[in-house]
DNA sequence: TGTGAAGGGGACAGATCTGTATACACAGGG
DNA sequence: CCCTGTGTATACAGATCTGTCCCCTTCACA
């Protein structure tokens, strides 16, 4: 990456189609975007794309890992910062995705999209969507731990699979209230694990 | 449908193309599967194809409609058999839920797919994923009333939740295991509305 | 000042995709 | 017996998609 010196444009392109990579699959899928729609989105010509990265399914995986990345550092540290003891934080979960259901543009989680549209053509793909999700579900598990919860394994697995379901939901159906719904049944699943004061007031 | 006199072999071939199009679509996803493989996979010529359809994508919509009737006929039809009681029924969602998610081929939900891919692309066919999702949760409600929870609305959707989220974690993961921790995670919900001795036998 | 990487602009090849056209076969009913 | 509906087989038009190539400019750095 720097064994060569580059100018600041260049990593600036690279980050404008990595970008536009992730918002045009998100509103429109893998297979319906093309490689000149990318282009044109990031403000780019192909010769540069293919200067960037050698196929479209390189750009692809490329693009997830960012996603990816961002996602983590984003939603993860929103939820350390959201409360003061471990408990809290664990219920603010679904607080924080609220704002990513109900973001203009929400058209359901990139990973599930990807897993859907490259089973079957390619495994580099749908490996790192799993590797992805299993963070994902590894965070919460790690959270669950920190608030001393009896079994995280158990509740976060469970609340992953919720996380996963408002997600495909409010994707679905376009009712963003269903997050109020899913954060109810996370507080439900999670009373008999914590100290009845960070439960009550549901 | 049957205004014209057709012969049996008629129906066998747009039966036979719907089923193509669920089995390529649920595979390798709806634009990255051609008119030509659908055709093959029917054992039709294409021009069979556009005389029973008259585009693509009035295929799919074709498509969705038969999964989505095929799919309440079944999925409904063995909750509605799968216990004596309307709290068994409503418990046995999950047994039955996952048959379906360890089957083999299994590639997540085929509503999720064709609404990530065709947002912004076909508003009918995102409408009618909407629909028969819409129909799903208005089933677990009844489910629910049957039972005589004390609220089938809330309940419902947070069945409803797990469901979608079961299938999304299964799909993206490949951990078919998820299904358990889907049901208790729905016992947990289910038990403050339930009388005890239905819920006892965790 | 010269070199070479990065990028623009655009043409192009080759494949694939949707949808249509042509030519023929076959079955059933008036 | 002919007509219509349905089907096979295949070729084709037109669009689009991935990926390549050529020629030009710009700019950092040696």
């Amino acid at each position: 990456m720097t064994a060569f010196p580059q100018t600041k444009d260049t990593t600036d392109k690279r980050a404008a189609l990595l970008d536009a990579t992730i918002l045009l699959t998100q509103a429109r899928g893998f297979h319906a975007v093309g490689i000149d729609a990318i282009a044109a989105e990031a403000g780019v010509t192909k010769k540069t794309l293919y200067h960037h990265f050698r196929s479209k399914e390189e750009l692809i995986l490329a693009a997830l890992r960012r996603y990816d990345s961002q996602f983590r550092n984003r939603f993860l540290r929103a939820v350390e910062t959201s409360g003061e003891t471990p408990c809290q934080r664990l219920i603010s979960l679904f607080d924080v995705a609220r704002a990513d259901f109900s973001a203009t543009g929400f058209n359901g989680c990139l990973f599930v999209k990807a897993a859907g549209e490259f089973r079957g053509i390619s495994p580099e793909i749908l490996r790192f969507c799993t590797e992805a999700k299993t963070l994902v579900l590894e965070a919460f598990e790690t959270l669950c731990r920190d608030a001393d919860v009896r079994e995280p394994h158990i509740l976060a697995e469970q609340l992953f699979i919720i996380y996963e379901g408002a997600c495909a939901a409010i994707h679905v159906t376009g009712r963003t209230d269903i997050t109020d719904n899913a954060k109810a049944a996370a507080m439900t699943l999670m009373a008999p694990y914590l100290p009845a004061e960070d439960v009550s007031p549901a």
